[in-house]
DNA sequence: CTATGAACATGATGTTCATGA
DNA sequence: TCATGAACATCATGTTCATAG
């Protein structure tokens, strides 16, 4: 039985960049920045490192692989650029692991709550 | 304007001795009983030494002040114990640092619901 | 300059060791 | 043994440096 505290932000932002994935083929910068978007009206700027530590751990529990591409097909230059898909079995295990950090987050809900309750 | 992710552990369990102080006259692992069952359903089991660093920053942010007292007046033994008080200005100290964290609370309440909402 | 990544540094928290009564 | 605390270790995250185009 662990110990834990709050949800730890790394789980979040694998969670959210299994949702974009599944949704678009962006890579990591333009993660990052859409990230900082959603999460500037409260007070969370992920850094640049943190979005690729995850992005690494997906790939290395299977989920995703990495495709490289050069940005831009026209004239905007041959940025080379790393672009993340589902592996075969990816999406199912992206399922699992969806499930175990809802659940986590419950549990912070509720803990937050509870927390509130107590002291004021 | 900082950059922060969820509430901290420590802020929480200051909040709670705060609280506690209001209420009683404990001591540092007395404190740490009463939290851990507080959390116990929640999976968050805290520490000694995060209840001891806690009380150590209260007294040397001038919220508390420490007494030792004689545990268990009659045979229980001379066991020392540290009591904390509140300070001259410590009750309205404290009423300003809960203020705080009561907003910070707000703020990843907030953020844990809208982490549910984009992916679920 | 943008994009990716590693290396390095700091912060937050946990575990172990020391001391006194 | 219980209580307190410091020292030490590890985890979580942030900042800086390196490399490629």
């Amino acid at each position: 039985m662990p110990n834990r505290f709050l949800t730890k932000q790394r789980a979040v932002i694998k969670l959210y960049l299994i949702n974009l994935v599944e949704q678009n083929k962006l890579y990591g910068l333009q993660f990052l920045q859409l990230l900082r978007k959603e999460f500037e009206p409260y007070g969370f700027r992920p850094t640049h490192s943190e979005i690729y530590k995850s992005l690494h751990e997906l790939t290395k529990e299977g989920i995703l692989y990495r495709t490289k591409k050069l940005k831009g097909e026209g004239q905007d230059g041959f940025q080379e650029i790393v672009i993340y898909q589902f592996t075969e079995d990816g999406y199912e295990k992206a399922k699992t692991y969806k499930k175990m950090v809802k659940q986590d987050l419950d549990r912070s809900k509720h803990m937050i709550n509870k927390i509130l309750k107590d002291n004021f």
